[in-house]
DNA sequence: CATATTGCAGAGAGCGCTCTCAACCGATTC
DNA sequence: GAATCGGTTGAGAGCGCTCTCTGCAATATG
């Protein structure tokens, strides 16, 4: 057994070898002003020289911080480890303003509740981590209001189902699904239906209740069909919508994913898009720009999402108060399928 | 600032609650098996009691173990962050591994060499972790041997280009490249390009050598175009190739997001699949299956890639000596494209 | 019955670091 | 010349935990 942390320099030998007490080397290792700077030089060079690394363990015990986050997954999430790169830009989004303040992504992800759950919840709450983003959560989720209950700094991504005080970073799905809806009703469509995401996830709620609201706003009948956010679930209900109602002349997807799925099953009845049906998705991923036809959708920012999670939890771990709701803004991206 | 864990219960209150010392109470806590049961049971309850739970901090400052292991991926690599979810796959690998056997996972991206760079190496060799997965390296990166050589338990996922020692887990490109290319030609096609990945990694390298190896063996002359992994190029360099030889009567692609591409350009190049042009991808990402026709593939088993990865760094960090090399069966998995 | 052996609990020494507090020192002020 | 005062540095007390070593019964052995 190799241990390499066996011979590793401690502050003490940085001190001894700068002919200074631990404290002063400490100090400048922590980059306090108040040190003579012949004295600092002379630990920077010992640090140097020694190929000084601070053991976090130790730092940590004193100063109760770990200087890492945890970012908490849902196993089962369709978005996590279905077609779209959702998680990655996620993770990337947290990951790049984590690293600006040299902090740590801790990932666990979190099956259906039962064992990982309380495994999840012993790690956040057992002070091994400063604070814990939460995203894609399934049904009324008590992980985040269980760690918020804890003292445990906690910022969700998505707006909750359940009556909460976590705060949460999203964009305003209503109202983009709304807006995707409107400018189909705009450009002349008049059967307009929709390719709802999970309805145990807000994303999917909302987006869903977006669109009932503006057919509702024209004065026309609704039609549903629910996916998973998946390509499968899309071209999947894209066919029972057909089936529904052959007349409809647009398909309003609360994914790219679902939306590319419902392209193929719209091309395998047959269908034009988007001459007889048109077509708008949500997210604009990477992959929109290149369907047949290109499709138009709602792009929302998802590494920003992540980054504002990143950073919102960063600040109340800090002891900030911060505001419960951060929207982002969406744009509809119109492209040739709508 | 609300620190949370100011006032969490220590071993010492533990034991205080259970009337024994510090030492048994720690004992029972790491199941030792020398405590008289109704001793254990007593501290036990005063466990459950007090909602303990171990500094880990503390712990590691003694053991001089974290229980974390990094997983560490170059942020600029395509398949990080293009179509696929192949970056997903190996996470849920390394991480349902990790789990088993109660380890964090800290998750590192690291940029195009610089500070990031510098980041992660004083990190994992500052002693933060018990070992280290790499995956995606671009190029020779030095960042493995380096880790590596400062006694850092270190597995690579995917081959190294540079001469190493470092033990690595990955599939054999070249022979799974090859009997896909193969089965082109047994199946009566004579004009067989590829669409290699990126030549600075070795799965692009090594499966475009498989590709050229199965030519020379039935003497026919390589056709290659070179992409990045992602749909966009995939497309781009099907375009080249129908360009360079409209004879071509198939092509393999080093992986399904491009072969995908390929599909779409073979489309609207009036080119039908498997007629006029048959199709070969790799990897079996799930969308494989819905292409337009279903893409016929080489299957690597990503998740598992993952799993390996942790189980033999695991290993290592144990101070078990491990083989150097794990190779993953393939499987050509035929559908309709070819 | 004395002694060796075993089984299990407690005492105590750190792990490497931060941070408070006291000490010191040259310089300024009365 | 004594008192005062910013500005620095050092000493030392832990942070919470593990682990070795010691101590002490209870049991087995000669």
């Amino acid at each position: 057994m190799v241990m390499s942390g066996r011979d590793r320099p401690t502050l003490e030998n940085v001190a001894q070898r700068a002919g200074v007490s631990r404290a002063t080397a400490s100090r400048v290792v922590n980059g306090s002003t108040s040190v003579a700077p012949h004295i600092r030089d002379k630990v920077l060079s010992a640090v140097e020289a020694l190929g000084y690394v601070p053991n976090q363990a130790a730092r940590s015990l004193v100063t109760q911080r770990t200087d890492s986050i945890a970012l908490v997954a849902s196993e089962t999430a369709s978005r996590v480890f279905s077609d779209d790169p959702f998680f990655s830009s996620i993770i990337r989004g947290v990951s790049l303003e984590l690293e600006a303040v040299d902090k740590q992504l801790v990932l666990m992800m979190v099956g259906p509740s039962g064992p990982s759950h309380d495994r999840v919840e012993r790690y956040c709450t057992g002070g091994h981590v400063d604070g814990a983003i939460i995203f894609s959560m399934h049904g009324a989720d008590p992980l985040p209001e269980r760690l918020s209950r804890a003292g445990v700094p906690v910022v969700c991504n998505g707006r909750l189902l359940i009556q909460s005080s976590v705060p949460y970073v999203d964009v305003d799905n209503e109202d983009a699904a709304r807006a995707a809806v409107r400018h189909l009703l705009d450009t002349g469509r008049r059967r307009v239906a929709t390719i709802a995401g999970p309805q145990d996830m807000s994303a999917g709620i909302d987006r869903l209740k977006g669109y009932r609201a503006a057919m509702q706003d024209s004065g026309r009948r609704s039609l549903v069909a629910v996916g998973d956010f998946t390509r499968q679930s899309g071209a999947l209900a894209m066919s029972q919508l057909l089936g529904d109602d052959p007349q409809l002349d647009a398909v309003f997807a609360a994914s790219d994913a679902m939306a590319e799925g419902a392209l193929r099953a719209l091309r395998q009845a047959g269908r034009r898009v988007p001459d007889d049906v048109a077509v708008v998705g949500f997210d604009d991923m990477d992959f929109a720009r290149d369907t047949e036809p290109p499709l138009t959708t709602v792009r929302q920012p998802i590494t920003d999402l992540g980054r504002m999670a990143a950073r919102q939890v960063l600040r109340m771990a800090g002891g900030e108060t911060i505001e419960p709701v951060l929207l982002l803004p969406t744009e509809l991206v119109k492209r040739e399928s709508a």
